[in-house]
DNA sequence: CGCCGAGTTGAACTGAATCAAGAAACGTGG
DNA sequence: CCACGTTTCTTGATTCAGTTCAACTCGGCG
């Protein structure tokens, strides 16, 4: 196998990107990680489930997503190159309020949440790794949140269209709404008057 | 001194409560700290500065807020027993985006950037506090941004007061309505149907 | 006292939701 | 590979939650 098509590379360079491993470590944590495949569709976590796993996606897309009174709200997507996982749940160890569904089929290294307290019970690099993908997540949500607080239904599919273009064009209108928390024939609207990009 | 009255106690407490510290190590840290009072009005961080502090609140109350188009919003609120900083700025090390404003008279221990680097550096332990730190911050805005997305303003004024009523008896309309991301008109008519309680 | 910011109330307005219906895209099985 | 059913998207008409604008009250503080 060329060192290239090692799925494990992805990963790696990751974590590698946040914190430096020795290389025994690494290895030690590379062995604790299972490859899998989800097809379109499926769930890595249902609400009511208390989260056990951290993924990693090698490639694909996941939609954390939660129900209130019948109607979907999105919090977030996932693509090659992230970690997913339902983070509420598994820090707070209480079932999850969100589903994590496929939206593209997705190759995912799968880690039980078991060996991450392992590591970061010994791993002084662990824990760091685990702080910054904290704070990075606390980033995400908040930047989401001043967004919802701060600007109008079309403020925040404008802003989002300049921040990532790729991710309005990769998603579907009611997938989208969804995340903006706008109705999908509001955000057809808005659509219409930029002659839709 | 007696032990009650060390300012230090409680502070102490609230790291302990994340995470033991070596006494040894919590001297050194300790040693880092500063006491400092700040009056109602006063900022512990305003817009375009980069935060180079982490605060510990002994008493008193701050509130985080940004403004958009000359109107403010706030993101969250402390009172005594809370860490206090701009996070955001914090970790990113960009300016911040957001005021920290002293609400109460405080009294805070004020800790430098620089001394936290050199413990996470350090210290396995430190980078322990710093992530279940991150998390809690984390699980906070997550909180906030499923609010905001899916429930209506008279909703999420209901359900802030069933959470924490403390919190909503003891801030100010103006306050309130743009944490809650309404008008102080319209959370005034939505406090009037329930008996103003 | 008298001002001034905060809170309340009323009336009019509006951004976005809802309801409804048709068009386009999708995927599944024959 | 096409036909059919299902879901998604768009568009229009209507409604409504919440904003805006404006006036008045209240309580604290100089």
């Amino acid at each position: 196998m060329s060192k290239d098509s090692d799925p494990r590379q992805q990963i790696k360079a990751a974590i590698n990107r946040l914190q430096p491993l020795p290389e025994a470590e690494w290895e030690a944590f590379a062995a604790q990680m299972t490859l899998k495949r989800y097809p379109k569709g499926a769930f890595l976590v249902k609400e009511g489930q208390v989260e056990n796993h951290i993924y990693f996606l090698n490639s694909g897309a996941t939609r954390h997503y939660f129900i209130r009174d019948g109607k979907e709200f999105t919090v977030d997507f996932q693509f090659a190159g992230d970690f997913v996982t339902a983070y509420y749940s598994l820090i707070t160890r209480e079932p999850s309020a969100v589903y994590i569904t496929v939206l593209e089929e997705a190759e995912a290294w799968s880690i039980p949440f078991s060996a991450l307290q392992y590591f970061y019970d010994r791993s002084k690099y662990s824990e760091r790794i685990g702080r910054l993908i904290a704070e990075g997540e606390y980033v995400k949500r908040l930047r989401k949140e001043m967004s919802l607080l701060s600007l109008t239904a079309e403020e925040r599919y404008t802003a989002l269209m300049a921040r990532n273009p790729a991710l309005v064009a990769r998603l579907s209108v009611k997938h989208l709404s969804s995340y903006l928390g706008i109705q999908p024939e509001s955000l057809s609207r808005i659509r219409r008057q930029f002659g839709k990009s």
